[in-house]
RNA sequence: GCGGACGUCGCAUAGCCUGGUAUCGCGCCGGAUUUGAAAUCCGGUGGUAUUCGCCGCGGGAGUUCAAAUCUCUCCGUCCGCGCCA
């Protein structure tokens, strides 16, 4: 959510953003008409408050001294501009929260080097990395790959559960347990405190962090409760610092998390998302960080470098793209996305996500620092480590021998108890 | 799940019984003093509006002219009991 200032003082930055993303600026007109509406309304409603308070001041004066009379008078006075203030009150009530709905579905200002474009295709390379590998035989895909050596049941979990959910088997799990470690322990070095956070979390907490169709085709409601299963561990970890001022000295706070993700994807169905390509439970190691905002952009790009280091060591094949205004979302104000060489396939696939939301989470979780002039919003970033699952099928495609064993990445042997290749499941 | 205690500004606390202007301390910021620092002294430190002000005591509702204070309810914390990976 925007800071309501910029509606009153910048209201044309928002414009310019908007021209951007080929929005029309409606919802940004109502939001302001709103605010004034609100503001007025607020205004004369304060009159009357302070013309109560002054009368009733007199009351207990009235009472002390056993004046009957007077308090009768007052109180006839003070019940007059009470049923005024009432009906003053539910106006400027409803006004403020419908300015907030709108202001929450009005998207982050884009920095200034996101590039132009109307969807993915508009996505630019940042930088490539590692060496596109190269097959005497016929690469295949990973869900080849886990059929043959039987490494995930996926109509077995069909059964027990629904279609996109899977067991994982045999040295493919030892392996993704594997990555989860060493991704954990490669961050954590870098500084970085490690948390497990909850999986659950409450509406309120849920809405500072996330796009309000999210709630629609992204989380599980949990009932009786009311609670939603997590998306990703960036929102637990982000929002565990709602309501707080901060203390400067603090900042950054750099986090590295890991944690089921749980996606209903409504509305996924092609071809490209068999397999466990896109399914509705993985795990992901997560980096968060709580930042100053004169620093968030600096700390965008080390999350961005942890990233590149990380899968370098993996020895993997992949680019890294600047996404475009047309792919942004509504929370980013710039982001980067890690995609991997998938040569089953024969396309660049996305693997990391690496955004920096500036102060549009903090503004609507009120997460704040103390200033010399008052508290101020703090910046957050979030970005990938390691989507285990979707690791997991980069690792496959491109490690993959020809018959269909894969060769475990060196980083990771140590953790598989000295084991080169993944072997195949007997059933 | 049962019983009890509790929730007050960044932290820590008083006020609650007996309704009537949010208390003291720490930390932090500014100023004075100082070569500098410590110590000491003065002022400021929730939100909003900046124009008198208005709102704020975990959330919501109620009683009342008036609620931090009384009542109900929800959430959370602590202690004890029960159950349990």
């Amino acid at each position: 959510m925007l800071d309501i200032r910029m509606f009153r003082e910048h209201a044309d930055v928002i414009r310019a953003d908007h021209d951007r993303r080929g929005l029309q600026h409606d919802a940004i007109d109502e939001v302001i008409r709103l605010d004034e509406a609100w503001r007025k309304a607020r205004y004369d409603a304060d009159q009357l408050r302070r013309k109560r308070n002054e009368a009733a001041r007199g009351i207990a004066a009235a009472k002390k001294a056993g004046d009957d009379a007077e308090f009768q008078r007052i109180k006839s006075e003070v019940d007059a501009i009470a049923a005024e203030i009432e009906a003053l009150g539910e106006l400027s009530d409803g006004h403020e929260s419908e300015r907030d709905r709108i202001r929450m579905s009005i998207p982050n200002i884009l920095h200034a080097d996101v590039p132009a474009g109307d969807g993915d295709e508009g996505n630019t390379q940042h930088s490539l990395h590692g060496e596109k590998p190269t097959f005497d035989f016929d690469a295949r895909t990973h869900n080849d790959l886990i059929e043959m050596n039987k490494w995930v049941d996926l109509p077995r979990a069909a059964k027990i559960a629904g279609s996109r959910f899977y067991f994982l088997k045999g040295d493919l799990a030892h392996m993704e347990l594997a990555l989860q470690q060493y991704a954990v322990d490669f961050i954590s070095e870098r500084g970085y405190t490690f948390v497990q956070p909850p999986v659950m979390m409450n509406r309120e907490a849920y809405e500072g962090v996330t796009d309000l169709a999210d709630f629609e085709s992204v989380m599980y409601n949990i009932q009786p409760d009311g609670y939603y299963t997590i998306a990703t561990s960036e929102h637990p970890l982000t929002a565990m610092f709602m309501d707080e001022v901060i203390e400067p000295s603090l900042l950054p706070i750099r986090i590295v998390g890991v944690s089921p993700c749980f996606r209903r994807e409504v509305g996924a169905h092609g071809q490209g998302d068999k397999g466990i390509w896109r399914v509705h439970q993985f795990t992901k190691v997560e980096q968060i960080i709580i930042s100053h905002p004169d620093d968030s952009w600096n700390h965008h790009e080390e999350l961005l470098t942890n990233c590149v280091d990380l899968w370098d060591s993996l020895g993997l094949h992949y680019e890294v793209v600047n996404i475009c205004t047309g792919d942004m979302g509504t929370v980013a104000a710039k982001k980067y996305d890690l995609e991997a060489w998938l040569p089953g396939r024969g396309e660049f696939k996305e693997i990391v996500s690496c955004s920096n939301c500036t102060d549009y989470q903090a503004n609507r979780l009120r997460m704040r620092y103390r200033t010399t002039d008052g508290n101020a919003a703090v910046h957050t970033l979030n970005s990938t480590a390691v989507a285990t699952s979707r690791a997991l099928v980069a690792i496959m495609e491109q490690n993959q021998l020809a018959d269909g064993r894969v060769r475990v990445p060196d980083c990771l042997v140590s953790r598989m108890g000295g084991k080169t290749h993944l072997e195949p499941c007997e059933w």
